[in-house]
DNA sequence: ATGTAC
């Protein structure tokens, strides 16, 4: 059997791309990586894979635990991350879901080519930065009072459909439709509302960005129609999350789980996977204050969106309905949910919880939009923003695989710190804008920080999630413009 | 990720 020593952690091949950690001492389950042995140098130095196994430590984890090619260590639990726990005898946990709450993606379709773009690239970067908030603290394209904020963590994108900054067909297609059924305002705590009530529709710092796109290959015809995706067309990917109140809400509960659950956490290997056991009424309330900033952070998107319609309004001087500036998908990349899954043979409501991990359900699945209920349900993967994105399809191995899930991202093989040491954010720009790529950030050390070098191959990430079959390459698509915090 | 700090 082929092997893969990385420190004291030996994982053994399954089969091409499945790495396990067999289940020994005190662990729960077994572990699996999904990698090529390319993505697996790239975390055999770090804490991924002792994070890995410490999870299936966590009370209730079914079959096994798992981490997508694109995983890095994170608090606790690998970004890239996923387990599957027992709902009703397991246990749910902040840091497998992670401090940004619902940080996810969206991508919104234009029937713009970019020949019809070239020419204006620098002028539609200056507009989106100058009218769509970016960077750390306050300001939003909403001003929001608390009454504002506490409707939108009970209803989502409902909120926005009823204030005119989202149509129906908007909710259609978005994840969960654009709202967490199973929310509860009064479990958010006042500072957490404070901080998120002028921080509506903003993109924040750090890997967070609106970029305008186009698709430079198409893989699958008959998804990417049924996406209405096609080469050269100019799309715009939004990738943001629940800004500090999604923060806040993780903070909030981790500290009073650790206090209330203190027996629970001495039996786990690391403090940081902290959880309240299911049933306890700490487990009710994170999962209501979770479901709160999952639907703040939908509306942030929202807003950013509406706002990114007006912006090319002006620019192009035509009505966003002309230019078809429709949302594709919304997804989720850090959440956890109670979905019924089969677990040998038995179907189990579990917590899945998916940190740096997107639900890639396919074709035929119930949650799947009714449009695209044939080819399974969008997942949208940027890379970074040097190298461009993917839409992939829910593929037809990810029910049995991974709880229904797939990667997110390209992930970073470098830290912040690293690459500010290595990269200055003015070089990046220009050597960026030598391939027609403008970048516009609020910061230089964003720009250092998030360079393309820090992060892994997004290729080969989505070669592995191909090539297992639970999320299928359906475009790629090239960064035009650029805007960060 | 984050009013980049308990």
């Amino acid at each position: 059997m082929n092997t893969y020593t990385a420190g004291d952690i030996t994982l053994e091949q399954v089969r091409e791309y499945v790495w396990e950690i067999p289940q020994e001492g005190d662990m729960g389950t077994p572990a699996r990586v999904f990698a090529s042995e390319e993505l697996l140098e790239q975390i055999a130095d770090d804490k991924t894979l002792e994070q890995l196994k410490n999870t299936t430590h966590l009370p209730g984890v079914q079959k096994y635990a798992l981490c997508m090619p694109d995983g890095h260590q994170g608090y606790g639990f690998p970004v890239g991350g996923v387990a599957g726990i027992d709902a009703e005898n397991g246990c749910i946990s902040p840091g497998a879901v992670g401090y940004d709450i619902n940080c996810g993606v969206r991508m919104m379709r234009t029937n713009l080519t970019y020949d019809d773009l070239r020419g204006n690239e620098e002028e539609l970067v200056d507009a989106l930065f100058a009218n769509i908030p970016s960077g750390l603290g306050g300001g939003g394209v909403v001003e929001g009072d608390i009454d504002a904020v506490n409707d939108v963590l009970d209803r989502g994108m409902a909120w926005a459909l009823d204030e005119g900054y989202a149509t129906e067909a908007d909710l259609a297609h978005c994840e969960d439709e654009g709202v967490r059924q199973e929310s509860d305002p009064s479990a958010v705590s006042q500072k957490a509302k404070d901080r998120g009530k002028n921080q509506l529709g903003s993109l924040g710092s750090g890997n967070h960005f609106l970029e305008v796109q186009r698709v430079t290959d198409v893989f699958r015809e008959d998804v990417a129609e049924a996406y209405g995706l096609s080469e050269d067309q100019i799309v715009v990917l939004i990738h943001c999350g629940s800004r500090g109140l999604g923060h806040q809400v993780c903070n909030d509960y981790l500290r009073k789980i650790e206090k209330t659950h203190s027996g629970l956490l001495s039996k786990l290997p690391d403090k940081e996977l902290a959880a309240a056991p299911a049933g306890s009424q700490l487990a009710e309330e994170y999962y209501q204050a979770m479901g709160a900033a999952i639907n703040f952070a939908w509306v942030n998107r929202q807003l950013i969106m509406h706002r990114t319609r007006q912006v090319f309004e002006r620019v192009f001087g035509q009505s966003w309905e002309a230019m078809e500036m429709e949302l594709l998908y919304d997804v989720a990349h850090n959440i956890a949910k109670k979905e019924t899954h089969d677990v040998n043979g038995e179907e189990k409501e579990l917590f899945v919880h998916r940190k740096g991990a997107t639900r890639a359900f396919p074709a035929g699945h119930p949650e799947v939009p009714g449009a695209y209920l044939d080819v399974g349900q969008p997942i949208i993967i940027p890379g970074s923003m040097g190298a461009g994105s993917y839409v992939l399809c829910g593929g037809e191995e990810s029910m049995n695989l991974s709880f229904g899930s797939t990667a997110h991202g390209a992930g970073r093989v470098m830290s912040r710190t690293q690459a500010k040491k290595d990269y200055w954010g003015g070089d990046v720009q220009d050597e960026l804008e030598q391939e027609q790529i403008y970048v516009k950030a609020q910061s230089g050390a964003t720009v250092a920080e998030e360079a393309p070098g820090v992060y892994k191959d997004v290729d080969e990430v989505v070669k592995v999630s191909d090539a297992l079959g639970i999320g299928d390459k359906v475009v790629r698509t090239y960064p035009v413009c650029n805007i960060k915090g």
